[in-house]
DNA sequence: CAGTCGTGGAC
DNA sequence: TGTCCAAGACT
């Protein structure tokens, strides 16, 4: 990737209007309203692919339970997700939650200030390490989201995949030669509201930007056009089922592995259905599911609910079956029997996060279910 | 290193 | 409605 070098007169052209554009454009943000790296950090994981009005509440809800480093890391990871419910990627609570821990036994609780010792916490790769060392530390750290990405790839015209190697390599570069020494961390917070605000994936609002005029994919027309994306996969579409078990006011739910999809969330029972099964056969397979995991050989189930839901690589319906019982099976783990009120105390993930809700409902309105 | 990992906003 | 994609990291 050979592009012209960034020199001072290129930083001119784009950092000091872009600062001076911040200075009275920028958004006021509650994690630029304090200077506690903890609270910094925070804010990073919960950004990471996920955008600020989305954040938002999650942030201040967590804070309000985990204020310090110490509060989180004496936390149950149960209590964590619990909080993280609903934000998705829950891998991040893990790592946060994980970090928080290293943090107290091996840095007197404090966030680091070597970029070694930052990078080296679970969760947190290059670009969240340059944005906690540079916003929170004062030090001077590039970073590369999708924000800077996408402002660079525009600015200098870049009509190549940056997901190439040599690409990415160069932005890299790119970003870390444009940063000020002086003046980083309100740079970064610049550029990345530049993105997020201006110079947005579709239908950028050139006319408000600030370096317009030294933009080269504004002159060449391509600002819509760039960055160059990858073409769009097709996701696979699974049937699911789950069974709502119920005893009296009772109902038996299950908590998900460690690792993988939704970890560590509860769930009510079921799988997915085998993929060549027939239309029909969802019962079949869920009375088999009950009958093997759970020695019930009578079923007295019916349709509840159907749930439509959409992850990042599959798309899955959801078919619930309400399923009552006389008598509680054994709950090994991960199973367990819960009471219908507290049910909302654990850590669902969305798609059944709405079984909880119309069953609490119910029981609001007096019905049985 | 390409796949995995969630959810909701915006259009 | 479908489509893109958001302050990416981990494997």
């Amino acid at each position: 990737m050979i592009k012209n070098p960034i020199d001072a007169a290129v930083r001119r052209r784009f950092t000091a209007p872009l600062l001076e554009w911040y200075h009275s454009l920028g958004r006021d943000l509650p994690w630029r309203r304090t200077d506690d790296p903890y609270c910094i950090w925070l804010s990073e994981i919960m950004l990471q692919q996920t955008q600020v009005v989305t954040a938002l509440p999650y942030y201040h809800r967590f804070l309000e339970t985990f204020p310090t480093i110490k509060a989180l890391a004496s936390a149950d990871l149960e209590a964590v997700l619990k909080l993280w419910q609903g934000l998705g990627y829950y891998a991040r609570a893990r790592h946060l939650h994980r970090a928080a821990q290293i943090l107290v036994s091996q840095f007197s609780a404090k966030m680091p200030e070597s970029f070694e010792s930052v990078i080296a916490l679970p969760g947190i790769g290059r670009s969240t390490a340059g944005a906690i060392l540079t916003i929170a530390h004062g030090k001077c750290h590039p970073i590369l989201d999708g924000n800077v990405r996408r402002v660079l790839c525009r600015f200098f015209a870049i009509e190549r995949d940056p997901r190439e190697k040599s690409v990415d390599a160069w932005l890299w570069h790119c970003s870390e030669m444009l940063m000020p020494k002086h003046n980083a961390s309100h740079y970064l917070q610049a550029i990345m509201d530049l993105g997020a605000t201006v110079c947005v994936p579709k239908q950028p609002s050139c006319t408000r930007c600030p370096v317009e005029k030294s933009c080269a994919a504004r002159k060449k027309g391509l600002e819509t056009l760039l960055p160059i994306r990858a073409p769009s996969k097709k996701v696979p579409h699974y049937d699911y089922f789950a069974g709502v078990l119920c005893v009296d006011n009772a109902v038996l739910i299950r908590r998900r592995p460690l690792k993988g999809l939704l970890a560590g969330l509860w769930e009510f029972p079921g799988e997915r259905v085998a993929e060549n099964s027939k239309q029909g056969s969802i019962v079949l397979a869920y009375e088999r599911f009950f009958r093997e995991h759970l020695g019930l050989d009578t079923c007295e189930c019916k349709p509840y609910m159907t749930i439509q839901h959409v992850f990042t690589h599959f798309k899955m319906t959801l078919h619930v079956f309400l399923h009552h019982s006389k008598k509680r099976v054994e709950a090994v783990f991960p199973f367990d029997w819960v009471e219908r009120e507290t049910l909302s105390e654990r850590p669902f993930s969305s798609a059944h996060q709405k079984i909880v809700l119309q069953l609490t409902q119910k029981q609001n309105q007096g019905e049985l279910f």
